[in-house]
DNA sequence: TTTATTTGTTCAGGATTATGGAACTAATAA
DNA sequence: TTATTAGTTCCATAATCCTGAACAAATAAA
């Protein structure tokens, strides 16, 4: 198990950022990962524990992730500690990522709020 | 040929406009049509004439932007008159469009522009 | 040291989705 | 009518996605 691929700045495409969150686990492992951050002063991670999916899945949908550039895996012993790019890639993409989680993290909020 | 189908702003979610705007073409289609609305004072038109790609894949195209709710059909003749559902969309999703297309925009203008 | 355990990757198949040529529909023009 | 123009639908092929099974790598236990 090597040094898992990241993608140079250069090379991180926002088509490539938008199909990594178009899945629904994935935006939702993307927003976690964000929100985990921000609760815990920027040095956070998230493994493939606790699955509800296959963990051959998880690996996959992290492996998108990763290589569309979002975040950063690191060996730690037998686990891979997770985190996101976001300061770099906030400098190439503006408030984009930002934007997106924010929107998501508000639809899902409204999930089962709406009127009869 | 009937009304095409679009979504009432309840049904459309955050995954389904990433998944929309993840493709090179549907992006594209999608920022022309803004940029367009912008320069014509929001009145405006795309038709899949002077295609690069074959009307059936084209048509294909439209359909996934207009069910995702991005964009919205209107019978005109024989064609059909595209135009964004922005001030809708901005209404429920924020900053989440406006942001995707900026980066957009500024990756495509920076496309040649790289260092040797 | 071996042996077992834990974490994650890779492979192979079946399922799903995307592409595009051909045939079709609908509106207008000749 | 008959043609022409604009899009849609259908279908066969191609590409992608999902996941169980086998595998690799690091640690823990014997």
């Amino acid at each position: 198990m090597r040094t898992p691929y990241h993608p140079a700045l250069e090379e991180i495409t926002v088509e490539g950022i938008l199909h990594a969150l178009s899945d629904p686990v994935r935006i939702e492992i993307y927003a976690n990962l964000a929100s985990a951050e921000c609760a815990k002063n920027c040095s956070t991670f998230l493994t493939i524990q606790k699955r509800l999916l296959p963990k051959s899945t998880l690996s996959q949908h992290f492996r998108i992730l990763r290589e569309a550039g979002l975040i950063r895996s690191e060996r730690k012993g037998v686990e891979l500690i997770n985190s996101t790019r976001c300061t770099e890639l906030n400098d190439r993409f503006g408030m984009m990522i930002k934007a997106i989680i924010e929107a998501y993290v508000k639809q899902q909020s409204n999930i089962g709020t709406a009127s009869p």
